[in-house]
RNA sequence: GGGCCCGUAGUCUAGGUGGUUAUGACGUCGCCCUUACAAGGCGGAGAUCACCGGUUCGAACCCGGUCGGGCCCA
């Protein structure tokens, strides 16, 4: 066996074996229990970081853990394509407008670079070791994929729960298209507020707006209904400066009267507050921006500037006039595209929806196993602060076909058939006619949004819509980002409900986010991104999967640390070594047997293994990942390497012991299936220094050679006698392997009698004794403390007296009364006498004669004392 | 402004159901080449458990508040 671990050459070795013996294989005719991962299909943007790294490290622990326990594990991988992100690189690239080309070719385009993306991601995978069956791979911009998309747009329609109309939307003017609410994110910005003149009957009102160039969309003044100030406007009506259409006023106890005037106009549609007061109080529509988020006739002479020109002309003419009162600066949360970050206009517009039942969503979101359990709530929030339906459409080209056209004679929707899907009604026409009988037709170009393709990856890994889905649905589990639980999470527990009436999941595991070595989430701006191709350039893969398993528990953030790279890498030698040793020293070909008889220390270290591999685990069946490694790693370190390797060292040089050799081998092995799910590649290239085979293809073995306390305790005893000589050796400049003249314990258990060879051998004692009876020592009583475990629940609020009345007391004293077993005290109120058992006393032993060192061990009664020579 | 999470040695971190001496790692200091490993072993120093108050005989832990940080959202 190789001195040193060469993580080089196993990385480029083994993920080529695995893939080539098809071991990660699912097969779904197989009797074994079944496992089904919803993989996140990622963005195909080229870069694998080290969040999805994070994600994924998660995933490849459960799918390689479950199949070390006899599942048949479904690890697929899916490609969510479609969306804004590429065709704005595909224009970037080709240096064209989406306009430029025909529909078929830009398309085209946007494939072209998906396919190329998806390679340069498929390879960081690879090097990570993930154990993704790529037969299993799918790719939503296909028409395989899309023809399930349409499919589940077609039933949902059928059932009244895809609907189109006029409906304000958020909508990107750069763009150009809608975007879903959760598209929206929100930037803080400076801007002006100005406050203007509206004229009335009799005088004026003040109103405050960031946004002048709404003015000619202006449909109502709004005013709390207790603001003195404006009562008694309410009900009457303002002229708008400028545009001179007349208002009511209105109240509304969401106006925030401290805010500006405390009287704020109202347009179609200025955010999402315009939106309610407009439904709420039936006000017009004023459609005052267009599409391209220039202004519409609504604006007479400002009729096609853009928002931000029209802003600022609107602004001196409105000084210019005497409108304009004041202007002040103040910070303001303005709604970007998610994409462009250029803020969002409320739009209205014929659009697709889907209706968002909040109460199904959470019925359905509450029977699924979240970890941790509080993401639930994030969920929770997000469901019950929804007020719009979810807009599906997009009015880009990237993007599964809506599959409708329209009846250019009565304007009826024609809904393409099952059977003819996939359907792209910009290139086909529909089977039949209208039923108006019209052979004229007009498909639609809006395409789908993009979490239309992914909320169903959950019925598309378990096969629907054949059938036989429902034998692996719901699947077992959904891996993904907390930052996403407002998405993806929630459109696909939206959708499965919708189409299945099921959870999509049994349990959802939810990661943090990756932070860079400065503490801030990992981002380009900041320039703190370390990629995990440079860390596993530099260290190697397993020991970045280690740090992502070891770095913090599912949920929360994890922040990137070279050094916890660095120290992972030291566990991965240490086990190396641990193995090299135990390969030079057994012989391999014996294992097959189990041996006749333990020795104590075997017997010890096959008990604390057998309890070990039940912990571990129980932790993975948890996702507990930090718990696990750290588990494996005290066993392989303090209890194999440092105390039974030195235990057994005797035995198997001299002797050539088979029970030791057996332990330990049992041991390491163990250990290696343990670390497999996590370092990959270490294990299986150490696993191919002693057998056939695959690790990851062997069980998670279920050791019950010897378990429980007895083997447990006593073997400790041991370990700990070892341990005390073996640092008193240390701490006095002798070299562990010089011979001591003589050793002898005291208060010994008997059973120790029978590892006087053990003990004696370990510790290179040429004499040793082991006594039960004490040593013929005198021990001093160097401390006499209050046991509150015992005093406390016992006595309550008599607790404190008793503790000052035995600190009080001379050493002497309380000895003498402890002797007597009778600790009589008189508190305030009454006499007590205390047990023996409510003090802890503390001795130490001292000797008069000749040169001898006495050792104790904390902890135990034992007593040793040595004698060098 | 709202919801959720979190404040424990220089840094990161463990601490079901309260029990007095708070875990481990990295770093740091000292000693030691021991027939797998000095990238190892043994040991030491280093913490008013964010702050204030309450419950309790007893609080890192339970309750309330304050301050600070993070994530998601308005």
């Amino acid at each position: 066996m190789p001195k040193e671990f060469e993580s080089e050459k196993a990385e480029s070795k083994w993920y080529d074996e695995w893939n080539e013996n098809s071991i990660y294989e699912f097969d779904r005719s197989s009797d074994s229990k079944k496992y089904v991962i919803d993989t996140p299909p990622p963005y195909p943007t080229g870069d694998f970081h080290a969040g999805n790294a994070l994600n994924w490290c998660y995933i490849d622990f459960v799918a390689r853990y479950k199949r070390m326990r006899g599942y048949d594990v479904m690890f697929p991988q899916g490609w969510d394509c479609h969306g804004l992100p590429t065709e704005v690189k595909v224009e970037e690239i080709k240096g064209i407008t989406k306009n430029d080309v025909d529909r078929s070719k830009f398309r085209e385009y946007c494939k072209q670079l998906t396919h190329k993306n998806i390679g340069k991601m498929k390879e960081t995978m690879g090097n990570l070791g993930f154990s993704v069956d790529w037969s299993q791979e799918y790719i939503t911009m296909d028409p395989d994929y899309w023809s399930k998309t349409q499919l589940s747009f077609v039933e949902m329609y059928k059932n009244d729960e895809i609907y189109q109309r006029n409906h304000p939307v958020n909508w990107c003017p750069r763009c150009e298209t809608a975007i879903a609410y959760a598209e929206v994110e929100h930037e803080k910005r400076k801007t002006k507020l100005n406050y203007l003149d509206f004229s009335l009957d009799n005088g004026s009102i003040e109103i405050a707006t960031t946004r002048p160039e709404l003015l000619p969309a202006c449909g109502a003044v709004a005013v709390h209904p207790e603001d003195d100030r404006f009562k008694k406007y309410i009900g009457k009506k303002a002229k708008v400066p400028l545009f001179d259409q007349e208002v009511d006023i209105i109240s509304d106890e969401d106006v925030d009267p401290e805010f500006g005037t405390g009287a704020v106009m109202v347009c179609t549609f200025g955010d999402k507050q315009d939106v309610e007061w407009w439904n709420k109080y039936d006000l017009p529509l004023r459609q005052a921006i267009s599409p391209q988020g220039k202004l519409t006739d609504l604006a007479d002479e400002y009729k096609g500037l853009k928002t931000d020109e029209a802003k600022e002309q609107i602004i001196q003419d409105l000084e210019e006039k005497d409108y304009l009162v004041d202007q002040e600066e103040i910070e303001q949360s303005v709604g970007t595209c998610w994409r462009c970050s250029t803020p969002i206009e409320i739009i209205s517009e014929k659009q697709w929806f889907v209706e968002v039942n909040n109460d199904e969503i959470l019925e359905t979101a509450k029977t699924v196993n979240w970890i941790p359990e509080h993401m639930y709530l994030r969920l929770e929030n997000w469901v019950n602060e929804m007020e719009w339906d979810w807009c599906i459409s997009r009015q880009r080209i990237f993007g599964t076909p809506i599959p409708v056209w329209y009846c250019k004679n009565c304007g009826d929707v024609i809904l393409a058939k099952e059977e003819n899907l996939p359907i792209n009604p910009t290139e086909e026409d529909p089977e039949d006619k209208c039923s108006c009988e019209s052979p004229e037709i007009i498909p639609e170009t809006d395409v789908l949004d993009t979490w239309m393709d992914s909320s169903i990856s959950a019925l598309h890994v378990a096969g629907w819509p054949e059938e036989k889905y429902k034998e692996n649905y719901p699947v077992q589990l959904r891996p993904q980002g907390h930052d996403i639980i407002r998405t993806w999470a929630f459109y696909t527990i939206l959708r499965s409900a919708k189409l299945t009436d099921e959870k999509p999941w049994d349990d959802i595991l939810i990661n943090g986010m990756v932070f860079g070595e400065d503490g801030n989430k990992m981002s380009k701006s900041l320039g703190n991104i370390v990629p995990p191709e440079e860390v596993i350039e530099e260290e190697n893969a397993d020991s970045f999967r280690l740090w992502a398993a070891l770095g913090g528990s599912p949920g929360s953030d994890i922040q990137f640390k070279w050094k916890d790279v660095k120290a992972a890498n030291k566990f991965l030698r240490k086990t190396w070594n641990v193995l090299r040793f135990t390969l030079m020293n057994i012989e391999l070909e014996k294992m097959g047997n189990e041996p006749e008889e333990y020795n104590l220390s075997d017997k010890w270290i096959l008990a604390k293994l057998d309890e070990v591999l039940s912990k571990y685990k129980k932790n993975m069946d948890e996702y507990k990942f930090k718990e696990s490694v750290e588990l494996v790693k005290s066993f392989l370190w303090e209890d194999l390497a440092d105390n039974y390797v030195e235990m057994v060292k005797w035995r198997l040089y001299g002797e050539k012991d088979y029970s030791a050799q057996y332990s330990l081998f049992k041991s390491i092995d163990s250990v290696l299936k343990m670390i497999a799910p996590f370092a990959p590649f270490f294990a299986e290239e150490a696993f191919s220094n002693y057998s056939d085979g695959f690790i990851h293809n062997s069980l998670l073995p279920d050791l019950d050679i010897y378990h429980g306390e007895e083997a447990i305790n006593r073997g400790e005893i041991l370990r700990d006698i070892v341990k005390r000589i073996r640092r008193y050796k240390s701490n006095e400049g002798i070299p562990l392997n010089e011979e001591l003249k003589l050793v002898d314990l005291y208060n010994s258990p008997s059973f120790l009698k029978d590892n006087v060879k053990d003990i004696a051998n370990t510790i290179w004692a040429k004499n040793l004794s082991v006594n039960e009876e004490p040593p013929n020592l005198d021990e001093k009583v160097v401390d006499v403390s209050p046991d509150m475990s015992y005093i406390g629940p016992k006595y309550k609020q008599e607790s404190n007296e008793i503790v000052e009345r035995l600190e009080e007391m001379e050493l002497d004293e309380i000895k003498e009364k402890v002797r007597s077993g009778e600790i009589d005290l008189s508190l305030s109120d009454r006499e007590i006498t205390l047990p023996r058992d409510a003090v802890i006393i503390k001795k130490k032993p001292y000797y008069k004669g000749e040169e001898v060192d006495i050792l104790e061990i904390e902890g135990r009664d034992i007593i040793i004392t040595v004698s060098k020579n």
